[in-house]
DNA sequence: GTCTATAAGTGGATAGAC
DNA sequence: GTCTATCCACTTATAGAC
């Protein structure tokens, strides 16, 4: 009947529960609130989830797919810091401005202590493929000469990234309100980009004399 | 009359109230279930504490009473880098170590997206009094000519702070568990001393040749 | 697939005896 | 200050009619 919307009722269930608790939390948001809110009966969820948990698996999923999906998008095949770090910073933000995403990301991070799935995909599909993709980039600036190779890579990937990954808990714990969340962005990404700055900036000082902006220029090679 | 055993009921409600609220969260602890772990009757709870909330509440200023003692007992008043850097370590294991402590910060972490007391301890009692200190030291060794004039000090606090903040994030929410807890504390002492090595490694050879170990020299003065 | 009705339990909180 | 008894709103979930 109503699915001229272009949404079955399944889609508007999962989008209602996604509204509602990542604004509110799990624990404090209902069955009989999602309910009141897609204007069905409470028993009706019941034919589309199994409970209120499922709700929450099929959050995940989605957000499991959809971030696939803009990962696809964007391909990262390049050296150039310059370029790398612009592509980086881009596939950030592309992530973080997703309507579907962002609110699903603030439901990860309230939910970390709590729901096992949530603090599975932060770990193992969000910070440790963060740490290895940079870990490659380091190593591969040590062996070009970039860096001096006293440094190990896997620890420069972290002294870099921590730092992103601190301004995420901060936008969705810290500072958090939907409504200005764009420009919450905005500043996050100013953020961002002044630390990219500074980071690169002090690892190529290194053994030269005042040239700091060396790894912004082309590969010599 | 049971008063015999050192606390008082109130401290008891408090206590069993943190222990269950930094396994579980406030949401999923109820009032019958601390009545029950107290071992008293639930409306017995209700002569201490006007209802739930309140307890959180004095939880907090529990808090912020016990963190005062601690920082009462340190005192900070060098710029020499070397024993600045361990001083200020030394704070921060002592605040994490503290038994009455560390469940607390784990609840003040995982209610920081619904209770703004939390965030208001988080972001005012804790995050800003550490940008201000730090900025404060960075401004000192840019005035004594250890930091290249060019570089905000407020800039330079926020790029050595946020990788402590994440790791405190990675504590209580990714990694928290109580039985492990002691060995999570000397993970983060180790990856702090091993950023604060890197750190200032970076920004003492700004200008100068291989001496890396220049900021953890005493001060020539 | 949607509804009404209802089960069966848990939540915070209060009244009043002792 | 502690207890028993109770209130009632709210919770997830199911049964069965349409």
């Amino acid at each position: 009947m109503s699915e001229v919307k272009g949404k079955g009722t399944k889609e508007r269930i999962r989008d209602v529960a996604i509204d509602l608790i990542s604004e509110k939390g799990y624990n404090a948001v209902s069955i009989r609130e999602i309910a009141r809110q897609v204007d069905i009966a409470e028993s009706s969820i019941y034919n589309h989830y199994k409970g209120k948990e499922n709700i929450m698996d099929s959050i995940i999923e989605y957000l499991k797919e959809e971030s696939k999906n803009i990962l696809n998008e964007i391909s990262i095949n390049t050296f150039d810091p310059k370029i790398l770090v612009k592509d980086a910073s881009n596939f950030m933000v592309k992530i973080l401005e997703a309507t579907n995403i962002k609110k699903i990301l603030r439901i990860v991070c309230i939910e970390l202590y709590q729901n096992e799935k949530c603090l599975d995909f932060f770990k193992n599909q969000y910070v440790e493929p963060s740490y290895m993709f940079w870990t490659e980039i380091f190593k591969k600036m040590i062996e070009n000469g970039r860096i001096m190779k006293k440094y190990d890579p896997g620890m420069l990937a972290r002294e870099f990234y921590n730092y992103n990954l601190f301004l995420i808990f901060k936008l969705y714990l810290l500072d958090y309100n939907e409504a200005t969340y764009d420009s919450l962005i905005k500043e996050l990404t100013n953020d961002f980009s002044s630390h990219v700055q500074f980071f690169f900036e002090m690892i190529s000082m290194q053994g030269k004399k005042k040239n700091s902006r060396s790894f912004f220029k082309k590969t010599p090679k």
